[in-house]
RNA sequence: GGCGGGUUGGCGGAGAGGUUACGCAGCGGAUUGCAAAUCCGUGAAGACCGGUUCGAUUCCGGUACCCGCCUCCA
């Protein structure tokens, strides 16, 4: 099995060959954890997840390594912290458990590790001094900056140069910089600001050095994949570039970068401004099954920017409540994915490709293939019908009346038709397809499924 | 202003220099008391302008529009 990825540092497309088949070492950035994780955070999540799934798959579950970090250190939760009086330990304590509970709601697979950046200051520092001690970081004023003009290759990943983007002009010029475009890798902190001692004085980390820092301590000076969303691009994998190839010059830090595109909600800009600004967790409490969000970011390509609607989500919705009717009796299946999906998630992680190996499997009557890639593919493990269906309902209890209220409808319509009494038969039909149930009418019997649009408060205006 | 990416049929969305993507919706048929579901069949595209080529939606250049980054908002 041959992995071709997509690396944003040579532009191109390349064959993947692991540093170490035995340990397969990914590194993706994670969240700064001060708030509930927003639909644009999953993207990456989920496409880095669907990586290390196939990773898993090809190498051995054992032999995969995947990092990613929770960023505890930073301006926004200790303006959090000072907003609500509450410790900044609280704080990020209960934000990783959120992001765990809406992520595993996604269906992601825990990373191997999940570092937090508060945890390795340690390291940090050291590899600090290092880029100090070989003449790529100064301090100045209880500051540590990096000299950028120091890495010939900075802008290398993101395609610019230096000099270009000072002409841009929208760099904050502080005194203690020797060039506008150094960096921060180590800042003073007052009494109120969290901070750690260090030869510069007390203070905290910038916000680059964590990922190579950390990425250093648990994967080694030389790994295989580097990922992240497109935004972090510039400047943040520039700088950890910048930092890691400066501290250890002999290794090659990450062979491959992959960028996930970003997210738009109905054709725009997420914002809180426009009134299209949601969490994962606001989408699940509504009502939209966790794998049904994921699927809905298997649709798109990772490397193109992916649009967030509802018609999609319906789409997904609709696709997946079709095949589950087949595939009640493959909830336990153990079954290995099909070589096809394997293939099309090895052809750069193409997963629009995987949706359509599914629809054949689908066609096909393979049912327990479907199964399989489908759990494979982290987007369905058992669900019922129902589950994908009933939206607004999560309590069996009202399932139960529902169910019933149904039931008796049902009995009705076949006492009329029985009678020959069509337009009865046909009012409580109606009444049901108007309530969003799909009403099916063969020799042997009656039966009805739930879709998408069912409305239970609807069922009451059938007499 | 600088840099990068995108633009495919009504909608979603891929691959491939020349042969049906696929799904949804639509249309026709089988079936049905009528429907639904299912099955069979079917129309529909490649932003615009040039170039390369025997041939381009696929390669190259330009234009328009959209998006992202350059501002520690993913």
């Amino acid at each position: 099995m041959t992995i071709r990825l997509h690396n944003s540092k040579t532009r191109k497309k390349e064959e993947f060959t692991p540093l170490d088949p035995k340990n397969v070492r990914m590194y993706v950035c994670g969240p700064t954890v001060y708030d509930r994780a927003h639909i644009g955070n999953a993207r990456p999540v989920v496409v880095f997840d669907t990586l290390f799934r196939l990773l898993r798959h090809v190498y051995g579950a054992d032999h995969v390594t995947y990092v990613r970090n929770f960023t505890d250190v930073d301006d926004k939760i200790n303006a959090k912290a000072a907003e609500t009086g509450r410790p900044i330990r609280d704080i990020t304590d209960e934000t990783i458990a959120w992001y765990h509970q809406d992520m595993d709601a996604l269906g992601a697979l825990r990373p191997t590790h999940e570092p937090r950046a508060t945890e390795y200051i340690g390291p940090m520092v050291a590899m600090i001094q290092t880029l100090i001690d070989g003449g790529h970081a100064y301090a100045k004023e209880g500051h540590v900056l990096f000299r950028v003009r120091s890495y010939k290759n900075y802008g290398a990943l993101s395609g610019r140069s230096v000099d270009d983007m000072i002409a841009g002009a929208r760099v904050e010029v502080a005194p203690f910089k020797e060039d506008p475009m150094d960096f921060v890798l180590w800042k003073p902190s007052d009494a109120v600001t969290p901070g750690w001692d260090s030869p510069w004085g007390y203070g905290r980390p910038g916000w680059h050095i964590e990922c190579s820092a950390m990425s250093y301590e648990l994967l080694g000076a030389s790994f295989d994949i580097h990922g992240g969303g497109l935004d972090l691009q510039f400047p943040h994998h520039e700088n950890e570039i910048a930092q890691s190839c400066c501290a250890h010059p002999k290794a090659g830090f990450a062979k491959v970068w992959m960028h996930n595109e970003m997210l738009q909600v109905e054709g725009k800009k997420m914002s809180k401004s426009l009134g299209n600004f949601f969490t994962v967790r606001d989408l699940l409490d509504q009502g939209y099954p966790g794998f049904l969000i994921r699927m809905v970011f298997l649709m798109t390509h990772y490397s193109k920017p992916m649009d967030w609607t509802e018609a999609k989500f319906r789409q997904a919705q609709n696709e997946l409540y079709k095949w589950s009717y087949w595939l009640t009796n493959f909830a336990e299946t153990k079954k290995q994915p099909s070589k096809e999906i394997v293939e099309a998630l090895a052809d750069d992680l193409n997963t629009p490709e995987a949706l359509t190996v599914l629809r054949t499997l689908f066609r096909d009557g393979k049912y327990e293939q479907l199964a399989a890639d489908l759990k494979f593919l982290g987007v369905w493990d058992g669900q019922s019908p129902d589950q994908i269906s009933l939206l607004h309902l999560h309590n069996a209890e009202q399932r139960h009346e529902i169910s019933d209220r149904i039931d008796s409808l049902l009995r009705n319509l076949e006492m009329y038709r029985n009678e020959k009494n069509y337009a009865d038969a046909d009012r409580i039909k109606n009444g049901l397809i108007e309530a969003g149930v799909s009403v099916q009418i063969g020799k042997l019997g009656t039966s009805y499924e739930l879709t998408p649009a069912f409305d239970p408060t609807k069922l009451d205006q059938i007499k």
